[in-house]
Order: structure tokens, then sequence, then C-alpha cells
DNA sequence: TGGCAATACATAGCAGTACTATGTATAATA
DNA sequence: TATTATACATAGTACTGCTATGTATTGCCA
């Protein structure tokens, strides 16, 4: 059974903001962060799809059907790999493990992350004088 | 005529390293990025394309034949406007100009980015204290 | 005056892929 | 016995990003 379609309203109602993501953004951050999760520990996939709720402080709602495809992509990538384990109760569960590879390219992905956050909060540091802060309409400082 | 193909490696050689940005995160950029370079002032594609290489320290390198789709879709979207003006040389630009929705949009972007790099770091803090600060192979330190 | 680099904008076309919707199955719990 | 949580998987397609390519003008240098 998949996630979301119902039970993502639930989990996001209590957040701050439902900030909702936008497509680009995540396609962005899952390798990044699937493979620190890993890096953390071995883990699979329901795990997973948790603690990046727990990680983003309920921000970031993933389903397992967007989290499986990463999952075997990163695979045949050769980042990670997986073995089959099962639990005392029964329950089958596909661990992933983080391979050499895989942490080089967290290193590397890491690297990009940061590039492109500074040129970020680069522009965005003079916006910020006439911004609240945080975002928020901004009152058209322009002389133009 | 179109930049990249040669121009590229002059300009990336010597940045700190040729990072080099992947598609995905590329994509996660390019509208916030646009916007708030526009948000310091109008501006025009090739202007544009200058300003996010150097807000980026030589990192970032667009080129211009994924720019213009990128401004043309933020026009039908109504986050920016533009029109035609000529310099004293006789050279026709198209200034863009971004709008009060725009404002807002970029204001939601910037929220989103922040959620996202906040879960990011979240994680990779942990990571850190085996690593060296930034990336690099990692030696391993799990027990399992 | 010829040629190249820089400036300036535009888009066809396709390759690549992310995600929704859907499926299966078991354990726990009410 | 019905529902929720746990657990994994993928077909199929809707979407879109980018490369390659086109046009045109100005400025510079030899």
């Amino acid at each position: 059974m998949a996630t979301r379609g119902d039970g993502a309203r639930e989990y996001g109602r209590d957040s701050p903001g439902p900030v909702s993501i936008n497509k680009d953004l995540v396609a962005a951050t899952s390798t990044p962060l699937v493979l620190a999760i890993l890096a953390e520990g071995d883990s699979y996939g329901y795990a997973i799809l948790k603690r990046v709720r727990e990680l983003s402080g309920g921000e970031l709602e993933w389903t397992d059907g967007m989290l499986y495809p990463v999952l075997h992509r990163l695979e045949r990538s050769g980042f990670v790999d997986s073995r089959w384990e099962k639990t005392e109760s029964g329950r089958r569960r596909k661990y992933y493990r983080v391979t050499k590879d895989g942490r080089e390219q967290l290193a590397d992905e890491r690297r990009q992350w940061r590039a492109v956050d500074e040129t970020l909060r680069r522009v965005w540091s003079a916006l910020t004088e006439s911004a609240g802060g945080d975002g928020s309409p901004v009152p058209l400082p322009q002389r133009s």
C-alpha cells in the first residue's frame, strides 16, 4: 500500500507552515539526503521515509513510491548495495548500505550544495535588508 | 550564438574546484536565483548570465540556451514582465522586471530552500565529525 | 576589409525521468 | 474481521530541461 493520497494531510497539519517543496527541489535533495541517512547506518525504505520526516520536522513528506526508485537508481549507480533481512516477527526488509563510491558521491553532492547555497545567500543577503529577514511581500524598494 | 561548447572551460579553470553542478540542482536553483537577481533591479538575459557567474565566483556556468526558457516561463507565470529597449549603440535588449507575484514567489522559494537546507545540515552535521569538515572519502566510522 | 569575439535573443525537438497510481503481502490491533 | 501500519515494487506517462542551432549587430584587431 502506498502512503499519501490521504495520509499526508494528517502529518502535515501541525507543522509551522505547509511549505510544500517543489518538484525540482525534491529531486535535487533526494540523492544527498538518502546517502546521508544511510551514512548514519544501514537502513531500509520505510525507516528512511520516517527519518526524512523526522529530520525535516515534518516539512518534507516523501512517498514510498518516490523513494524506492531513488534507492534502485542509487544501487544501479553503485552508491549503495542491498541485502534482504527478516525480522523476528517474520517481516522481510531490504537493507541498504552506502558503498565507498557512495560516500564519495555524498561528499561531492555536499560540495555542489554548498556552492549553490553560497550563491543564493550572497544574492539574498542584499535583499534581506529591505525584507523582514525571511520573505514576506517586500515593500518595493526599487527607485527605477 | 550560444555560449558553451568551448567557452565554459576557460572560465571554470581557475575556480577552487570545477564543481560542475548536477542537472537537478541547477533546475532547483534557476527560479529563485533569477528572481533574486531581478529583485536587485531590472535586467536582461546576457547580464543575468554574467551576474550568475559573478555571484557564484565562476562555479555556476549557465548557458543562454537554458536561461531564456526560464525567463519565458517566469513571464508566462506572471512572476516577471518584460519590455524592449535600445542601447545608444543600437543594440536591442529585452529587460525583465519582477512583479509583485514574483516577489511573493521568491519569498516562497526562499522558505522552501531554507526548509530543505536545514534538513540537510541536520543530517550532515552528524557526519561531519568523522569527515574533515567538507567531504573527502571519510574513513569508514561504522561499527556494524 | 575581412574575420573573430562579444553581445543579444530565440526555439525545435527529443531524450530523459520523476511521480502517481496501483499492485502484492504480512503483522498488529481494535 | 476490518483497519492501520509495515514493507516493497513498477508500469506508464506526463512533463520538461537542455543541446544544438539559428539569426543579427557591434566592436576590435590585423
